[in-house]
RNA sequence: GGUAGGGUAUCCAAGUGGCUAAAGGGCGCGGACUGUAAAUCCGUUCAUCUACGAUGUUCGUCGGUUCGAAUCCGACCCCUACCA
């Protein structure tokens, strides 16, 4: 399923293939987010045309609204969305952190009022296992416990454990139910929060489980950037060589180099998406926010060394969309940002090939940070 | 011409004697967003300055009452509705 091709000498980047049940992914990879059958504002085509090969969907979400019953007797998520690329399905455990104040945990799985209208929800491995199969996900992920930061590593240590529980039954269940078969891939998530001993072990527990994949969870949850990369950096060295390993819910194009030096392969965020709705596009020089009143009658693309369908518009016209507050201004700069990881993901792949990613993304990173104006 | 209601900062709009440079919203300006309860949230928005504080000038206009007025009184100027 996972091909490795090459190794970077100078670091732990990786150049590799993941081929799933509806087509190959050329690793690393940035998955832009689709939580409710949707990458917010783009159609299929639109994200197709940033240059994405796979985008996530939510377990959590889809199962309240519209069902997974409901998308499964459509014929899947796939056809549901009209999407016939691969799909990763998150698990849910994001929502245990996001939706905290709506969730108990027990041993047995997580008990969930809906953040829709209060209806009482259950999410267990087995069940999330089985939604996602509904779903047709290619890429299931296990029920996690994503851990707030900081904690106590006492509770650290019992969550994780718990955690490492529920990773078991869910494989176990996905086997049961005849996911490998159908060549869905599953993966196991490591958590450990802050604690590099937790993160080890971890790591050692669940490649001894023997997943398909793997995934680093409970980063980007409000820890300072050095800690995240630490925490990324105690995981990967345990996690199989020859599996693919994905690091979930991040990040900055910064830490997207920095993780793929340390040997991660797949990365999903919001921060285009989300980013693109409020109005701030991505340049190799850093940042913008086009509702700034410097970019009023600003003739400039967004940036003038990419190349994409919304950098034929001016600054001064996205920013009159921004300010009238119409809807395409969220399209074209969800566009342009998706397009920007894309293309980010694409030069990594290329220099991790020549042998060059080291001093290439120092030389990426420092121009993007270099500029606090644009 | 008569009757009633109303004129508050960039716009809308609270406030009917001191705690009011003046609630709330909007617009504008700036910031934050990392497995999406997010086209959201936060800050700021009279002026000047030695600027997490100080000073000055404001509530249609002019005048008055009062220790003190956006708030009370008088005159005047506009606006709205209805009646002649």
């Amino acid at each position: 399923m996972f091909e490795l091709l090459q190794t970077s000498q100078a670091s732990a980047a990786r150049r590799g293939r993941l081929t799933t049940a509806h087509g190959a992914v050329e690793t690393p990879v940035f998955m832009p987010v689709g939580t409710q059958a949707t990458v917010k504002s783009l159609t299929v085509e639109q994200v197709k045309e940033t240059g994405a090969q796979i985008i996530l969907g939510n377990t959590y979400h889809l199962n309240i609204r519209p069902t997974s019953e409901l998308i499964e007797s459509l014929g899947g998520l796939h056809k549901f969305m009209n999407w016939d690329m691969p799909i990763l399905t998150d698990s849910g455990g994001f929502q245990v952190f996001s939706l905290s104040k709506l969730r108990k945990i027990k041993e047995e799985g997580i008990y969930f009022n809906s953040h829709l209208d209060g209806a009482k929800l259950f999410l267990s491995p087995e069940n999330c296992m089985e939604i996602q199969g509904k779903l047709g996900s290619d890429i299931c992920m296990v029920l996690d416990e994503c851990i707030p930061y900081p904690s106590e590593k006492d509770f650290v240590e019992k969550s994780t454990d718990r955690t490492l529980r529920w990773a078991k039954r869910s494989l176990e269940h996905s086997k049961k139910i005849g996911l490998p078969e159908r060549n869905k891939l599953v993966f196991g998530i490591v958590q450990g929060s802050h604690y590099e001993d937790v993160r080890i072990r971890c790591s050692q527990e669940l490649a001894a489980m023997d997943f398909p994949g793997y995934a680093i969870g409970g980063v980007s949850v409000g820890e300072p950037q050095e800690e995240m990369l630490k925490q990324v950096a105690a995981s990967t060295p345990h996690l199989p060589a020859n599996k693919p390993r994905y690091v979930m819910g991040v990040g900055t194009p910064e830490q997207l180099l920095r993780m793929i030096a340390l040997g991660a392969d797949m990365f999903d965020c919001v921060m285009p998406t989300r980013l693109a709705r409020h109005a701030n596009a991505f340049t190799l020089d850093g940042l913008i926010n086009l509702k700034n009143a410097k970019y009023i009658s600003d003739a400039a693309p967004i940036d003038a060394e990419i190349s994409n369908y919304t950098t034929s518009y001016s600054r001064a016209y996205l920013r009159h969309l921004v300010m009238a507050n119409e809807m395409l201004a969220c399209t074209l700069l969800s566009i342009h940002n998706i397009h920007f990881f894309q293309l980010l993901m694409a030069q990594a792949r290329h220099h991790i090939e020549l042998g060059d990613f080291e001093i290439w993304s120092e030389a990426w990173i420092n121009r993007y940070n270099a500029k606090q104006d644009s």
